[in-house]
DNA sequence: ATAGGGTTAG
């Protein structure tokens, strides 16, 4: 038979507590009498209201505790009598229990010197110094714990060098709660009542600070430690390389890393980790990278969020192909991937359009029953519309609704809006558009962007017209990349629909009316056109300059136009939109037509060699080697890439260029070829055959970029 | 388990 003591904390009343013989508690017994508060406090603790209740209700001597009395054999014990003493836990597993009740009712309690002298009752007098450091190391509340540790110093009297173990301890309850101002506080208070501040002190104020986002008071406290005679240690000089990392402050963290490093002190990972960060903000990769290895040098193994850092900062500084090695390091170190690591690597793959992976990565969080956020599914549709795969798109879809933890936004709807708008399945496009409707959500530009290009190569003109007049319903006011669908959608259209699409871009754009008037009109008077062109460029924003020029060379071309298209191109490089197109080395000369529209490159292409002729003609040596890049990018709206239509546009050109075969994306010829296939060609025939070469493919892609 | 320490994504 067990017997408990419920406490009776009245000091008013009593200093005597009852026992309990009856075997009330839920809890068991086992091995050791329980034989005071401790059974009482572990009860309480279950419910911490229930707790404080008590306490009070013992405080004004309890009715209900005598009735309580009334259902149980309660004995009443003195407890300053020789009995007494022998009521508190021996063993030490007992008294760990003991004391943490004890603090879990302190944790809840009113914040007062009576409430917590009430609850501590139960240890009496004799309270050892190591069980005051217990209680205070595990306090939370930052407004209780003052007044235990006032408790326990009217009880222990410390000297002062070990009052400030018990102040450390108390400033953990501030840190806890990220109370940084009661930190300071308390701190003010230990100054006031004569106890000297140490390392621990320190470090722990520091951590506060940085765990409370405040970097900048970690360093002024950091700053008036020599100034109380405390010298940095390994702690504080680890913690302070995080503040100054967080701050960004490069110089001061790498010279305490420094300073760490000469002083043998370890830093572990963690702090690793934050310098790692530090880079990686900066966008500095292969400074991260060294500061890794160092790292393994020094023999501290990476952790998960090592490599986490790492991968964040690989998807910072956009170094997409990297991902796949680190994250195979990691495996191969027995360092599993959380969730963080999983939707990182995501991130990386689906904007850097690695379909495969992107989609493993998705299948493997799945596996892992691992919940997708709409972010991580809304990114892998977005990709999936880039690269054109309808079948996984929907699957993910039909996923993410089902899901039970997200719901479809507006930018998923826009994805799949796009996926069908790409692949031309208009009737799917437009069922989706009115599923996002129905979801509450408005289209936006972006949708209706796509349905424009949707209904373009449709060849549905009206409803071209019908989607642009509810963007101005809407109050959208039409951007340059929806004016460049307008435009592309013309490349696609017969003549005698013109005059819809162009009422349209008047709307739009004014200036970029008057410019398509020109080309549609055919107007002569160079002068005029280029000044409107460059008025136009000169309008808009640095970053759709390019997608505008590829629209309108693209326009040009369709219409027949190549002298415009070249007017056009000029333009761009001497706004030096494009850059960088022709480049000379003395092996090889080379075209790039990365990020330009197939018109654009075509355009290009002519330009250059008529310059070829040109250098032929006035007895310019060629180098070895020819090279036209167009690489291997296939855009969102059209079938093909750049490279497949060059492919067959260089055949019908009869020029002697092959695609290389160990560089994708590229094709070369010889000087000799080169040579013999120029001369072939005479100097006449020029660029003025380049419509007839353009004309025939039906569809000139736009290029967005 | 009895005064020091936290870090990672958008």
């Amino acid at each position: 038979m067990a017997s408990c003591i419920c406490a009776s904390h009245s000091s008013l009343f009593h200093d005597r507590h009852y026992v309990s013989t009856s075997i009330s508690s839920s809890f068991s017994l086992r091995n050791f009498k329980f034989p005071n508060a401790a059974s009482s406090h572990k009860s309480l603790s279950l419910h911490s209201k229930a707790s404080q209740a008590l306490h009070q209700d013992a405080a004004s001597h309890d009715p209900d505790a005598n009735s309580l009395s009334l259902s149980k054999t309660r004995i009443w014990v003195n407890p300053n009598s020789p009995r007494a003493k022998h009521l508190q836990p021996k063993s030490p597993s007992a008294r760990y229990s003991y004391l943490a009740r004890l603090t879990e009712s302190l944790n809840s309690c009113t914040p007062s010197a009576q409430h917590v002298s009430t609850i501590l009752k139960g240890l009496r007098d004799n309270v050892s110094e190591r069980d005051a450091v217990f209680i205070l190391d595990k306090m939370t509340n930052p407004e209780t714990a003052p007044f235990v540790l006032g408790h326990f110093r009217d009880k222990i009297k410390p000297s002062t060098d070990k009052e400030v173990i018990l102040y450390n301890a108390t400033l953990k309850a501030f840190r806890k709660s990220r109370d940084f101002e009661g930190a300071e506080k308390l701190f003010d208070e230990m100054l006031q009542r004569g106890v000297k501040p140490d390392n621990i002190t320190f470090s722990t104020l520091i951590n506060s600070a940085r765990m409370c986002a405040l970097p900048d008071k970690a360093v002024e406290w950091f700053k008036k430690m020599p100034s109380f005679g405390c010298e940095p240690d390994a702690m504080t000089c680890s913690a302070m390389v995080s503040a100054y990392a967080q701050t960004n402050n490069v110089d001061m963290a790498l010279s305490l890393y420094g300073r760490a490093k000469a002083e043998k002190w370890s830093l572990d990972a963690s702090t690793f980790s934050t310098l790692i960060k530090m880079y990686g903000v900066l966008g500095n990769y292969v400074e991260c990278l060294r500061i890794f290895g160092e790292m393994k040098v020094l023999g501290v193994k990476p952790t998960v969020v090592t490599y986490n850092t790492l991968l964040g900062s690989l998807f910072r500084s956009k170094k997409s192909w990297q991902a796949k090695n680190v994250y195979k390091e990691m495996i191969s170190n027995g360092v599993s991937p959380d969730f963080i690591t999983y939707a990182t690597l995501l991130r990386i793959y689906a904007g850097a359009q690695y379909r495969e992976d992107a989609l493993s990565v998705y299948k493997e969080m799945k596996g892992n029953g691992m919940d997708m956020t709409v972010d991580l599914y809304n990114r892998l549709l977005d990709m999936c519309a880039d690269v054109g795969c309808i079948e996984e798109a929907v699957e993910i879809f039909e996923d993410m609704k089902s899901s039970g933890t997200c719901q479809p936004d507006s930018l998923t709807f826009s994805s799949l809006i796009t996926v069908y708008s790409c692949n031309g399945k208009v009737s799917e496009a437009e069922g989706m558009l009115n599923e996002m409707i129905q979801s509450g959500f408005q289209p936006t530009i972006y949708v209706l962007t796509s349905l424009v290009q949707c209904y373009g190569r449709a060849k549905q003109t009206d409803d071209v017209v019908k989607i642009f007049k509810q963007l101005l319903d809407l109050g959208i006011v039409p951007d340059v990349y929806f004016c460049c669908c307008l435009l592309n959608v013309m490349t696609q259209t017969p003549k005698e629909e013109f005059g819809k699409l162009t009422d349209c871009i008047e709307k739009a754009n004014t200036r970029l009316g008057s410019v398509v008037r020109y080309l549609v009109e055919g107007q002569e008077g160079d002068g005029d056109f280029r000044k409107e062109a460059s008025e136009l460029l000169n309008s808009i924003d640095f970053k759709v300059k390019k997608p505008l020029c590829n629209c309108l060379i693209d326009l040009c071309v369709s219409l027949n136009a190549p002298n415009r298209a070249r007017d056009v191109l000029d333009l761009g490089l001497m706004l030096e939109i494009y850059k960088n197109i022709q480049s000379r080395s003395e092996t090889q000369w080379s075209l790039h037509l990365k990020k330009l529209s197939v018109g654009a490159a075509i355009t290009a292409l002519h330009v250059w060699i008529n310059d070829l002729s040109k250098a032929l003609e006035s007895w310019e040596d060629l180098p070895p080697l020819l090279g036209v890049n167009t690489g291997q990018g296939k855009h969102k709206y059209s079938d093909k890439g750049l490279a497949s239509v060059f492919e067959s546009h260089l055949r019908e050109l009869n020029a002697p260029f092959h695609q290389a075969p160990d560089k994708a994306g590229w094709f070369l010829v010889t000087k000799e070829a080169a040579k013999s296939w120029l001369e072939s060609r005479g100097s006449a025939e020029t660029i003025d055959d380049l419509n007839s070469q353009v004309s025939g493919a039906s569809t000139v892609a736009l290029q967005y970029q």
